[in-house]
DNA sequence: CGGCCGCTTGAATACCGTCAATTATAGTGG
DNA sequence: CCACTATAATTGACGGTATTCAAGCGGCCG
């Protein structure tokens, strides 16, 4: 089940079979199924437990008074909702499913015990909300500086190497590809465009050859050259296995 | 010396005395000061300790190949800056002064014998990176959604409620008013606009008669019009005091 | 097979950026 | 104390990028 939480955090370090055992167990639980564009939680609500996307896409957003809507993250399979909400009473952000969802509901208690069961666990999820926040800074750049084509361009080079990292990229044949179920109105949400120039240049990126989208899947002909036109640098990914240096433990 | 820090997190949680003089010789230490425009650290720096604030004003900061500059953080006295980078090999972003700088330099075996001494404060420290999380998804939706007047007026609503928890405002006489050391291309490097546009927009929310800017005093004659043209919902700064629950050891 | 949702297109316009020049302010040294 | 210089703020003109509005198209699901 944790299968990909899992392979995300060995990007990390190396796990121990306890290790594994202990997340599988802990992501096995309690899991609940939502529909496509139900909410996970919402703004105000009280953080009760930590949420793991097992399976799906969901979004992290927020909406202002007037309906104006931000998405501030995109959560692929592996994603921890909120590792931390617990000292927080209230949410400042809802969570919605982009596809059928499901998700295991792991109790802070859990956590808690995990973290201070393994301090290799500890440092992993410290990590990877490390990483969240290195993502979020990222994003406030890609709005901030970047020009429509290079901020869609940017997102897919990020959403690629974060799939790629759980797993969910097929590099058989000639191009990368990958499965992205999101519709063109959620990539104008994410990247603070109109519906209207997300299509519009969702078609220069196609006819520059800089991506193939049929259906849900979008092909990358030429990473190298994506990242070009994206300014992308992944270092803010930190996919380096900085925490091989912890697991003494075991082969 | 660490008057602002101790401060903020008592926004968070009550302190003991013993919490508070702990931090005080952890920010003690070691100090260094800065000059106006030199960086505390670059991307691609291994990091070493923790950087406190103690005096003036620096940013987080991130650069394209290009040059173009993203302002991804303002931090103001009591401001940790990598509060848990010692996790990552490596910094993907610079922090540099905005102003001349007085940092405490906090080593790492120090922060984690106070997180491991104080539960208290080790959740204090938790819930301070979780509202820099919470900061930095709100810079998010500001840069994607909000257009060059609601946007300034939001950082300035924010700066505005983050210096008066540190107790860096002044509300004597009849309006609030506070220091703002930073100059137009930094706005504009913080907001994603060109200089030129934040000096219009600057003007134009004199005129309306939001704000007041002399000199580095900004003076604010009416904070709920100001809030309503930014839009703005203090929530995600989470100053509420939300871990009264935890100190129970004394008065 | 019909309806709905998502994608696509065009035209008009608004917002914001760029360039370039001018004025103001602050910091420095004689 | 004042001239000098650098930095910051301001202004105008122009152009480009992106938004809005409105309408048509197309595929997928019931």
């Amino acid at each position: 089940m944790a299968f990909h939480l899992i392979r995300k955090l060995e990007q990390f370090t190396r796990l121990s079979s306890d290790d594994k055992r202990i997340l599988e167990q802990a992501a096995s639980l309690k899991v609940r199924r939502l529909g496509s564009r139900e909410d996970i939680f919402r703004e105000g609500d009280k953080p009760r437990h930590i949420n793991l996307i097992l399976d799906g896409w969901a979004c992290r957003y927020k909406v202002l008074e007037d309906g104006r809507r931000q998405i501030t993250a995109l959560l692929i399979p592996g994603d921890l909702c909120d590792v931390h909400m617990f000292i927080l009473t209230r949410m400042d952000h809802s969570v919605g499913a982009i596809t059928p969802l499901s998700v295991a509901e792991i109790p802070t208690d859990t956590i808690l015990e995990i973290t201070h069961g393994s301090a290799r666990l500890s440092r992993a999820f410290w990590w990877n909300s490390l990483v969240e926040e290195a993502i979020a800074r990222e994003w406030v750049t890609n709005l901030g500086q970047r020009e429509a084509i290079e901020r869609v361009a940017h997102l897919f080079c990020e959403l690629f190497l974060r799939l790629r990292s759980v797993g969910m990229t097929n590099s058989q044949a000639s191009c990368p590809s990958f499965e992205l179920p999101v519709t063109q109105e959620q990539l104008a949400d994410a990247t603070g465009m109109s519906t209207v120039h997300v299509n519009r240049t969702i078609q220069e990126m196609r006819e520059r050859g800089l991506i193939v989208w049929k259906g849900k899947t979008v092909t990358i002909p030429d990473l190298e050259a994506l990242q070009d036109v994206a300014l992308f640098n992944a270092n803010y990914l930190h996919l380096d296995h900085a925490g091989q240096a912890y697991d003494a433990n075991e082969p």
